[in-house]
DNA sequence: CGGTTGCTTGAGATCCATCAATAGGAGTGG
DNA sequence: CCACTCCTATTGATGGATCTCAAGCAACCG
């Protein structure tokens, strides 16, 4: 079922049962797969575009020297690439993290929807513009930020998302990165890495032990992080991209 | 007039004749915008979105500690936000780094076109993925490049995006940021930045003068920066066709 | 069990930031 | 025209943040 997806984009426009139901049938059923596996590979590029319904995945580049950078991370309910924007080859990979629930999504059926339904298109944009919100956070974080404060922002930041798909338990969560991922993520090394992470143990920020990380003081770890929660764009669903008037 | 916006938008889709009136016609007629003005801050928002006709600007997000971080260098051509992508508040501010021409387009009058007229659609489309890309490519260098390596890059873009806009002469472009915004780009001290061009001009890669940057071994820079210049997915310039189908 | 994977710790090297000072150019006002 | 200031580029010196290399340890697994 393409529930996740669904309720991650209700937060984006109030979407009517029949809304829903046109969204449903444009998600193919799921199939599994194992964690560490190519999504692009296993698709017909132009024409498919993978829906993450369980389990985690990333976007990510290798470089030359052998470096990773994880540009993305993807959750339930994400698409390997925002709406419409599907290009006819890609420069990056897309890959399972965890083990996964991946359904398919005609794109050309997605644009189609958003041009018959004004409450689709603001959610399918919304949606859009989350992603490219998201990702301009990571850049401040790479450019700007201290390893420990990266980290920080990037807890608070999937914090926050994982709130929007419900899978989040009074502050904590299931977090199945290693630290290779973390790393690879905020652009360090996994040595600092750990010890970043022992930093914000050592604050009393956070607990992190056998995949499920809680945070002990959200304030703080936001403060610490300068995590500004509005940046996701959502909350209240009421909201316009531009619609006319 | 729209003439950057046109030439640009003509290397993601093949634009008759016919096209280019309807985006000239989507245009208001441009105003003189001093240097280091915000764009945001002069426009009615979510009905207004600035396009840059002439001289340069960037996105960028100011930290609680006063550092900044550029996201994106706007170009002649660019609009402020890619098309469709316009939030009802934005978390960042955009600000002219030279004079400038501006104009304003309607968000929706946009998104109406890109409806009537598949054409229009797809090279919209295509500049928005120009953008994401570009962004993530930004990322890579932020995380995982040394600064020499991002500076590299950064020209290397420069210079293929300013082609795509008829800017560049036989490898010399005029490069009007100061070294303090080419370190607020790369996510770098001014002094480094500064040791890092050095660095290049040492290695004979470029030389740097007066606002004209001369890149004098396009190989050789491209190489260090490991720049693929195919990330634009740019069509091959058809300034031959001016009308198709 | 031996091998693998992931986490942790220590030590030293490197990259880059910060602080401080100089120098040239551009504008400004007297 | 000169004195002044601001802005930008440059250079040196020092310190700190982060990387790399290396080793140890625990958990898991065939």
């Amino acid at each position: 079922m393409a529930q996740m997806f669904i309720e991650k984009l209700a937060h984006g426009a109030s979407l009517t049962v029949s809304d829903k139901d046109v969204l449903s049938n444009l998600v193919s059923p799921p199939r599994h797969v194992p964690a560490h596996t190519e999504l692009w590979a296993e698709v017909d590029k132009p024409h498919a575009l993978p829906l993450l319904l369980d389990g985690w995945a990333c976007r990510y580049r290798i470089l030359e020297t052998g470096a990773r950078q994880i540009l993305s991370i993807l959750l339930p309910g994400d698409l390997c690439e925002p709406f419409g924007t599907l290009p006819d080859f890609v420069d990056y990979s897309v890959a399972t993290l965890t083990a996964a629930e991946v359904a398919l999504v005609q794109p050309a059926a997605l644009r189609q929807a958003s041009q018959d339904n004004k409450t689709l298109e603001k959610a399918l944009w919304w949606d859009l513009l989350m992603v490219i919100s998201i990702e301009r956070e990571h850049m401040v974080s790479l450019g700007r930020r201290s390893a420990s404060e990266r980290l920080a922002h990037l807890l608070c930041e999937l914090h926050l998302r994982l709130e929007l798909v419900g899978r989040v338990d009074d502050l904590t969560f299931t977090l199945p990165m290693i630290q290779a991922d973390l790393a690879d993520t905020l652009g360090l090394s996994t040595v600092h890495l750990n010890r970043s992470l022992q930093d914000l143990r050592g604050l009393g920020l956070i607990t992190f032990k056998e995949k499920r990380l809680t945070i002990h003081d959200l304030e703080g770890i936001r403060q610490l992080a300068t995590f500004d929660p509005s940046y996701l764009h959502a909350q209240t669903p009421d909201r316009t991209v531009g619609t006319a008037s």
